[in-house]
DNA sequence: CCTACCGATCGGTAGG
DNA sequence: CCTACCGATCGGTAGG
């Protein structure tokens, strides 16, 4: 029975997130899937090419099922802002800024896939954002927001603390209600 | 002439910020010190040892020679968000969260020195709001500070944008201002 | 999907 | 502070 894509791409995630690119090895992740090593590189050419498909699921469990763009931009706003914070609570780590923080130039096509995952989060939200702000600001708001989020995996990882996330959700959240348009 | 301790501290900090703590290797530093790697072993009895240095030296940079404790804390506060705010945007990462995220259980000693880094940032800027707010509220807020500037490093390393590092900064003065007693 | 293997590099040590 | 070395592991390949 093959071991499928989808197995081996989620279970990739797991080690990158954990243990960052470089600590993240090849011999680990077949380990995990149960295959030997040299099985991986019939499916992926090598390491780095993993990492853009570990953001494209990552990119599609944060905007699929959102509710459509008839329902209003508050409940969608909401709805994709605690879906991101759930998961970094769970998760402890985000798995897209231990790889921003570990890709370098000798990797330049994870470089890339990290770039384009991030601008695409910020996009998504501003998004959502668009009916109720000017673009400018709504690029700004989900540029802030994923700041937001994302500082707060801090205390998750140092303390198992996840109250600075809760917060952080509920002031983005109650700055959108203060400055948007119904 | 000996290599002095400050330097390697210095340089192996330079290394964990860009590589992590799994990407930086000890061969690598004793080269970007002008030793050979077994000499680095008479000062520091395993890699993970370095971690503490790096992190202590980083805490003296951030507190040493802020206005004291007679100034106005608002004056106090902001002195040492922008510090770190322009040390972040000037390395583009930040030594502490690149560690946080890369050590785990198997560098206990390392995983420990982490924690009361991010705990003495906390308490260091906490006790800089205590003149103007609760115990707790200062706390909250310093966590918060710290929260927003280490997630705005991300658009620092994808991007090479510092806007949203700016943007926290003033945003976070402006809650001061508004919240705080005069 | 496997066994067997490659050269390079890892953290760290022996011994001077 | 050095030369020389240790076993382990790295990403990746040959060949079936």
């Amino acid at each position: 029975m093959k071991t499928s894509l989808d197995t081996i791409i989620s279970e990739a995630r797991e080690l990158f997130r954990d243990h960052g690119y470089a600590g993240a090895s090849m011999q680990d992740l077949a380990t995990r899937v149960g295959i030997k090593k040299p099985s991986l590189y019939t499916r992926f050419p090598t390491k780095e090419s993993l990492v853009p498909e570990v953001l494209a699921l990552t990119t599609r469990e944060t905007f699929d099922d959102l509710p459509d763009a008839s329902a209003p931009w508050m409940e969608r706003y909401e709805m994709v802002l605690r879906r991101i914070a759930d998961t970094l609570s769970d998760r402890t780590r985000c798995v897209g800024l231990h790889l921003a923080y570990g890709i370098n130039d000798e990797t330049p096509e994870a470089a890339d896939a990290v770039r384009a995952f991030f601008r695409e989060q910020r996009d998504g939200i501003a998004r959502i954002l668009m009916p109720a702000f000017a673009k400018d600001t709504a690029h700004a708001m989900a540029t802030d927001a994923l700041t937001r989020l994302e500082g707060a995996t801090l205390w998750a990882v140092i303390d198992g603390d996840t109250q600075p996330m809760q917060r952080a959700v509920e002031a983005l959240l109650a700055d959108a209600r203060a400055s948007g348009k119904a």
